[in-house]
Order: C-alpha cells, then sequence, then structure tokens
DNA sequence: CGGATATCAGTGTAACTGAAATAA
DNA sequence: CTTATTTCAGTTGCACTGATATCC
C-alpha cells in the first residue's frame, strides 16, 4: 500500500539538489514578488533601494557589482526608480563617467514601506520552518552562494 | 578596519531568503545545466526521464504534474525526446485523449549516463558543504518546497 | 593607447497564457 | 454540457550580449 506522501516525484528528480534549488526559489519569489507588486515595486528595484540605503549614493556600476544586476537592466532599473522620483541621477563632477545615484526623501519613504511588506512575505514564505532552521537555511544558502558568486571586486577585503 | 569578507551587498539584501535562493538557483543549476548540455540533454528532458524511470510510462499530463513543467514547454520536450529515440509516444487505447510516454533502451541508456555526470556535477555544485550540511540543505529545501508547491493530485496518499 | 562607465538595441530562453481540437 | 488532454501560437520577464559614445 502506498502511505508515502509526497511521492509525486521520481527519487532522483526529488532529491536533486538543483532542482529543488530552483522550484523553491520559484515559488518562495512569487510570495515575495507579489508583495512588492502590491506596492508597484520590482525585485530590482528593491535590490538597488537596500543597496543605497546600506551604503548611501554610488554610481550605476557599483550598483551593477553590490546586486549583481546587469549593467544594461541597471540602467532600466535606475530609469523606473527615476521615473518615481525615488532615486536622482546626478553625473559625478569629479568622474564625469559616472552617475551617482542617490536615494530621494520619497524614496526612503518607499524602502520603509517595502521593508515592512518585505517582512512579511518572507514570514509567509518561511512560514514552515521554525527560527532555529530558517537561520540554518539561510546560512547554508549564504555558504553555497558566496562559494559560486564571483566577488564583488571593490568591496572585497584584501587580506 | 574592515576585514569583513562578502561585505559587498546590503544586509537586507544579503539577508533576504528569497534572493538568496534565487541567485544560488542561478549559481547551482548552472553548473547542472553545463554538465547536462555535455551529453547534449536539456534540464527538462532529465526530469521527463527521471520521472519515466521512477513510475514507467504515464501520459504527458501526468508527465506535467509530476515535475512541475508546463503542458507547453512538456509537448515540446517529449517531442525532442521522441526525435532523438529516447521515448515512445502513443495513444492511450483506453483513454485517446492521452499519450502514454514509454522509455526506449536507448532513453534507459542515456539517463544512466546522464545520472554519473549529473552526481559529479551536483558535487561540485555542493562542494562547500560538508554531508550533513548538504543533508541538511536538502532537507529544509524539501520543507519549503512541499508547503508551497500545490501537491501532485494523482499521487497524493488519500489519507 | 588601455580601461571603465553608461546607454541602447537586441538575443536566448524559462515560464507561462489562450485557444482550438479531440475525446472522456 | 463540462472536464481533461494534447497541441500550437504567442507573451512576459529575467538574465545576458554586443556595440557605441564618453571619459579617466
Amino acid at each position: 500500500m502506498d502511505i508515502i506522501r509526497h511521492a509525486g516525484q521520481a527519487p532522483l528528480w526529488r532529491n536533486l539538489a538543483s532542482r529543488l534549488l530552483n522550484q523553491t526559489a520559484i515559488l518562495v519569489g512569487r510570495v515575495v514578488s507579489d508583495a512588492l507588486a502590491v506596492q508597484g515595486t520590482h525585485r530590482y528595484q528593491l535590490a538597488v533601494l537596500a543597496t543605497l540605503d546600506a551604503f548611501g549614493a554610488v554610481s550605476q556600476a557599483e550598483l551593477c557589482r553590490r546586486t549583481n544586476i546587469d549593467r544594461s537592466d541597471m540602467n532600466a532599473v535606475v530609469n523606473a526608480l527615476e521615473a518615481e522620483a525615488l532615486v536622482t541621477r546626478v553625473s559625478d563632477p569629479e568622474d564625469r563617467r559616472q552617475n551617482i545615484v542617490e536615494m530621494t526623501e520619497t524614496g526612503k519613504a518607499r524602502f520603509e514601506s517595502l521593508k515592512a511588506g518585505l517582512a512579511e512575505a518572507e514570514n509567509r514564505a518561511l512560514a514552515p520552518l521554525a527560527r532555529a532552521d530558517r537561520r540554518e537555511l539561510l546560512r547554508l544558502l549564504r555558504i553555497l552562494h558566496d562559494y559560486h558568486a564571483a566577488p564583488p571586486a571593490s568591496a572585497e577585503s584584501p587580506g
């Protein structure tokens, strides 16, 4: 008799880390993206706002490195944020190749508002995991991520 | 002094489960997809072969439910597998709406060959994690996945 | 010159949607 | 008539590439 639950998937497939990561990322990502969409914001936009909040005004290239968003997409994201007056973009007088992107007061307010919705969404997304398990999951994911990710050059410690 | 490594990302962004899942899935997925590509196989194709290996001949709709691949994409995947003679597709005499998809001997051989390359790729992908950590990661991911995923209707236990 | 930046145009493709045809 | 399956045509969004102009 078949009393095994969640027997819907082939064992190999079910135990494949790559596939579990992919599927779970889609499902969890949907919860979070939906929460952001309620406030009319995109995942990429949150990345930029969070980075500006943490590091202050930086160039687009710097934003790319810190968020892992492509330079091409970053341009579009900053365009959108600028159109909503959430950030300003001014040419750096000391290096006129660069744009300095800075959060506006509106942007900061939006970011604070997003943080609240985000915490709630992540909480729903991680609902089946206890506190300790959540921390453990994040820890393991960070190890994997940092192992595979190219280090953000300008942010590395030299040692 | 700045001796913190991987300080390149904003704390919020760095600690967001949704973002870590997404990024890590991309990086790990790339390792695995590349390994499959060496054998001329797509991620979706592996999903189908693994499911057929575990459950025997089933319909396309059943494959969709068990792999979470869209019906539309599934059609294309089975087309490709059939073109390579890795599976056969015959109309079910008992329900002529359905196609019964079955692995050929060639398909079984391909699957065995894929399994070897796959194990090696997953091993490389999970390299920074010790055995216990790998098991723990899989366990946590499965909990999250199963919590959010719609259960594959026909495979659920009744209780 | 080389190297970095920002911008624009376009590619690949994973995931998804809508609708038609067929059959239970 | 409703529901399920397969199939085709098309859409959306994410990640990425190539080229150009500008500037250090």
